[in-house]
This record gives structure tokens, C-alpha cells and sequence, in this order.
RNA sequence: UCCGACGUAGCUCAGAGGUAGAGCAGUUGACUGUUAAUCAAUUGGUCGUAGGUUCGAUCCCUACCGUCGGAG
């Protein structure tokens, strides 16, 4: 009999919480912030590296691993977890943030999303029931319902028509996920900016019932301030003893201002990503190490951080691989990234316990508005 | 020494009788439930040198210099 997924909420400080969401693969200190591995991997990390940096919980994602290699040939591998080596709990996206992102190879109906595969045009349909099916093939421990995210800018009669088929297919994915102890359902709540269709869309989902409640779409356009108006109100209308999953975002200072707004969770592909593309994110902001006023500096990336990249490794040094497309770049910076994002939220968690966090964040602020170490 | 080909941006090369382009490199920017080791923008050139023909040459002609190949 596996252990029953749940949140136990530890401490509170203002609108923000700390707390564990315990499954029978582990637990996940909150606020978490869950690395992306979209094709079940963390791309130039292995996954006891990105255990290292301090993450809990990965993102999988159904749309990819469908395609490729498929649910069917991973679930007949042992599942996902078995198949990545990574034995911590997983998160699976149900497949509806690509129903935007690949908006141009797809067709919308009531039923569901029929499309082209990007790789080779093969035709597919995803439904809430084949998103349930699929995610349950992986093996995934917290499944999202199966939704559409619309991209913003979008009027209000855009944003309202697709929030209520998102809880259509909300109440289909309940219903399609079934009984599985120890695995938990998201919903995925919609709405846009307006705050009318946010609640309505949290009474929605709240009357169906979740193991945790998801805010989705945004970080799809709107810019920040948006994004924070929303968070002003939104995470109110969801039940205080689940957890808050803010999908796709985001940027450090993102974080920060969802953490503040009473959010458990996050994830985001920018940390793996802007490893790759020669970005840093440090406590003194974002360092481009592309650019040329790294080529003969000796110092590391960032001085007191316990990254491979900044312990072992001169700001020279990954300017060089960067520039050099040397995979080692790539691997580098991912880290560090991670880890700076892992630090973060254990920062947040701490400060939330002591219920210093205001004071924490005028920190955080004030050390990036310092801004960069002068040059040599 | 002779014959031939070629000398155009940092590199590899297009190009056309009316004063030049690409890719890469370089320099920047972007990246938010990953179609991404991606994408975008952008700085570089008396077109080997000196003459000649022409209204006009980098393009045609001559010489020279250089590189490469062949012959001896």
C-alpha cells in the first residue's frame, strides 16, 4: 500500500508558505521549483547532477515522450522514472502548453487537439482521455489535466471560451485519471488577466476536486506586471491545503514576486535553456558569458557559490567553452543555473520559516540592482 | 626559367563594364507548462600593386608581386 500523496503546510509569512508534498517516491519541499526534462532528460545533466543542485521533483512531458519514443515503449521499458534513472518523483504536462507552442501544426475541437507530429507529420489526436492514458503509461506521479493555454494577448471573449473548455476537459481528466493511490491530478486553472474567469475558473475546478490546483497561462506574453496582478488575487481562490503549481515560470525575480503571491511551485526550461545559450542567472542578475569582457577575467562565475562550474572554472574559462561550443558549456552553466535556482528556493523556504521574507527579498532586490562586479 | 590557374571581408568563396555579396568567425540581443548545443540583429572590404583602354574598371589589356600546379 503506497503512502497517500499530501501537502502539510509548515509555515506561513504573509501570502507566502512553506511546506512538504509527500508521495511514495519522495518528498518535495515547497515553494519547489522542478527542473524541466521534457524528453526525460534534464538536456546536459545527468540526473544525479540535477539531484545534486537540490531539486526534488522533474518535469516530464507528455506531448514529446508520446512522439518519442513513446508512452507505450517507455511503460513496456519499466516507465519513465526506470527509463531516465531518476527516482524521484516526476511531474507529466499533460500536452496542452503545445497546443499553443505548436499552434501551427494543430486543429481545436471540443473532443480534442488532433495534430502533426513535428518530427516526421504524422497525424495524432490528444484528448483529456489520451493525456490521462498516457501520462498514467509513464508512470507519473503528479499528472496534469489536460488543458488549452492560450497565448496572451487575447480578448477577453478568447480567453473566456478556451477557460471554459479547459474545465471541460478538466472534469474529463478527472474522470479519466480515475483512482490511483499515490499518484496525484492537477487542474490547470485558466482565465488570462481577468479576474472574473480566474475565479470562475477556480470554482470550477475546486466543485471537481484536485490533489493540488495549477495557475496556467501566463508567462505566455503578458509581461510581468500582469503576471503579478493576477497572482495578486488568483492563488486566494484555490483551497489553502493544496498545493499551487504557477506552470512556466520563470525568471528569478518571477519566482520571488510568486512566492510572495502564495505559490508552492514552479517550473521552467529558462535555467536549462540559457545554460545552454550562454546565460547565467546569478545573485547579481543575468551574466551573458558570451560576451567578450569575460575572455580574461580569472574569476569565478559567481564568488561563494558550491557549483562545479563556480568552484572549479574561471569566468575565462566557460567565456572559452561557450564560445567554443564545447558541450562542457552547455553542462557548466546548466548547473550552475540550477543550483542558483535550487538556492534560491531553499533561501525562500528558510526565510518563510523565520518570517523574514520581505526582509529576504528587499535583499534579493538590492544585491541585483548592485548589479555586476566591476570588470577587471 | 617557361607555361597555366588564382589573388574580392579575419577565414572559405560568390559576383558583375556603372564604385560589391554570402556562409562562418567577430560583436550584441532574445530565451518563462523546451519543435532550442536555438533564434535574431549587426561591425568588417581603395575587390594584390602600378599603369593602360573606356564617359566610367574591381570586372577588359599590360607589367610587376604573391600563391598553387605542371614542365624543365
Amino acid at each position: 500500500m503506497p503512502a497517500p500523496f499530501r501537502f502539510d503546510l509548515q509555515a506561513t509569512d504573509g501570502a507566502a508558505r512553506t511546506g512538504v508534498i509527500h508521495t511514495p517516491r519522495g518528498q518535495i519541499r515547497t515553494p519547489a521549483f522542478m527542473p524541466v526534462g521534457t524528453a526525460a532528460t534534464v538536456k546536459a545533466m545527468l540526473p544525479q547532477s540535477v539531484r545534486a543542485t537540490g531539486a526534488d521533483i522533474l518535469l516530464g512531458n507528455t506531448y514529446h515522450l508520446m512522439l518519442r519514443p513513446t508512452a507505450e515503449r517507455i511503460a513496456a521499458l519499466g516507465g519513465l522514472h526506470r527509463f531516465m534513472n531518476w527516482d524521484g518523483p516526476i511531474l507529466t504536462d499533460s500536452g496542452g502548453f503545445q497546443v499553443m507552442s505548436l499552434a501551427s501544426l494543430r486543429k481545436l475541437t471540443e473532443e480534442g487537439v488532433r495534430f502533426s507530429s513535428h518530427i516526421d507529420g504524422s497525424k495524432h489526436m490528444l484528448t483529456p482521455e489520451r493525456s490521462m492514458e498516457i501520462q498514467a503509461l509513464l508512470g507519473s506521479d503528479i499528472v496534469m489535466a489536460f488543458d488549452e493555454c492560450p497565448a496572451l494577448p487575447a480578448s477577453d471573449d478568447v480567453v473566456e471560451k478556451s477557460m471554459q473548455m479547459s474545465m471541460r476537459w478538466a472534469q474529463r481528466s478527472r474522470d479519466a485519471f480515475g483512482d490511483r493511490p499515490g499518484h496525484a491530478l492537477f487542474g490547470i486553472m485558466q482565465g488570462g488577466v481577468n479576474k472574473g474567469l480566474r475565479q470562475a475558473s477556480a470554482e470550477a475546478l475546486t466543485s471537481i476536486g484536485f490533489d493540488g490546483y495549477a495557475v496556467g497561462g501566463l508567462a505566455v506574453g503578458e509581461g510581468q506586471e500582469a503576471m503579478f496582478g493576477v497572482l495578486d488575487y488568483a492563488p486566494a481562490f484555490l483551497p489553502a491545503d493544496k498545493p499551487r503549481y504557477l506552470m512556466g515560470v520563470g525568471k528569478p525575480d518571477d519566482i520571488v514576486g510568486a512566492v510572495q503571491r502564495g505559490i508552492d511551485m514552479m517550473d521552467c526550461v529558462l535555467p536549462s535553456r540559457s545554460g545552454r545559450t550562454g546565460q547565467a542567472w546569478t545573485a547579481m542578475g543575468a551574466i551573458n558569458l558570451k560576451n567578450a569582457r569575460h575572455k580574461d577575467d580569472p574569476r569565478p562565475l559567481e564568488e561563494g557559490c558550491a557549483c562545479p562550474a563556480c568552484t572549479g572554472y574561471s569566468r575565462a574559462y566557460l567565456h572559452h567553452v561557450v564560445k567554443a561550443d564545447e558541450i562542457i558549456g552547455s553542462m557548466l552553466l546548466t548547473w550552475h543555473n540550477l543550483h542558483y535556482y535550487q538556492q534560491l528556493m531553499a533561501k525562500l523556504r528558510a526565510a518563510i520559516v523565520d518570517r523574514s521574507l520581505d526582509s529576504f527579498v528587499a535583499d534579493f532586490h538590492a544585491q541585483r540592482a548592485a548589479g555586476d562586479i566591476e570588470p577587471l
